[in-house]
DNA sequence: CCGATCTCAGCTTAACTGATATAA
DNA sequence: CTTATATCAGTTGAGCTGAGATCG
């Protein structure tokens, strides 16, 4: 067999090549990720936001979104719904009456957790045939490249 | 100085965590991504779908899409204004007159030139502070996970 | 008749910008 | 006065679904 099915042919490595994979990868989940989250009546937007507020509690929406490098607009319209719905609360902070710290209720709580599974089985699918050097090398690396990410920002020293 | 700044505190990592963190990364990316191409008057799909494109010559919108894990529909309306404005051509394939094969145009390939060395710096920053063997881990690890994310389609056997 | 490609039309998610009020 | 937070309003990019038409 040879390689002239286009489907089958090796990749090129392109300018961009992390970047057009990244963005790629990211598509690919999307759906899924949309389809396990809208099955509990969340959006995608809202279960990530919900998850990360989990492992801060008592972050304010603002620092969420520097977090999720969005602007805290973005993140008042994914976190407004939830705090709607009372799954997360919104509390003055005592020393700074300006922040409104959040927290996720126990029925937030709750409601996430059944997702987490799925979103784990969903993860388990994606990194298949990774062996546990690999995982624990993607980790390191994408933790680099995050902190290179939060650098875009603000380029200059 | 401990470590009890929320914005200092490690990550930690959760369930999801490698899906979370290929969103989060594309985020970030995403608004440096914009900035390159609409400088140049494309969109950042624009300009991802004559990349790829110029790496698949005589390839088809439904195809391309595919790759791309996204809709034809969207694909048709990433390439249509491409191919308004003369930057890429398409002729039916003689061999199955309903398939039409795309080509970057002599000005397509040429307006996509600039931007790639953009998009290379980009990712030099991207990448800072890898070296050689994190980079051809990452390279083999990425394409393990994107030949995961197609299978996500077909589930299975 | 079925399947794949292509097109038209409308919808949704989730980011963006700009402007404004408030409080440290 | 300046800065950070929070909110209101409107815009954009880029996916999606559904309903055709055409060709093999």
């Amino acid at each position: 067999m040879t390689s002239r099915d286009p489907e089958t042919a090796p990749d090129l490595v392109i300018d961009g090549w992390f970047i057009y994979m990244i963005k790629l990868l990211d598509t690919g989940l999307r759906p899924e990720v949309e389809r396990i989250a809208g099955s509990h009546g969340f959006t995608a937007a809202q279960y990530t936001a919900l998850t990360v507020l989990l492992s801060r509690p008592g972050i304010t929406s603002s620092e969420l979104a520097r977090r999720s490098f969005v602007r805290a607009q973005s993140m008042a319209g994914t976190v407004g719904p939830l705090i709607q719905q009372g799954l997360i609360s919104r509390a003055p902070d005592p020393d700074n009456a300006r922040r409104l710290l959040l927290h996720a209720t126990p029925r937030g709580r709750a409601a996430v957790t059944g997702l987490q599974c799925e979103v784990a089985a969903l993860q388990d699918r994606l990194v298949t045939g990774l062996d546990e050097q690999q995982l624990d090398a993607l980790s390191a690396t994408l933790r680099i490249l995050r902190h290179n990410v939060q650098d875009l920002s603000s380029p200059r020293t």
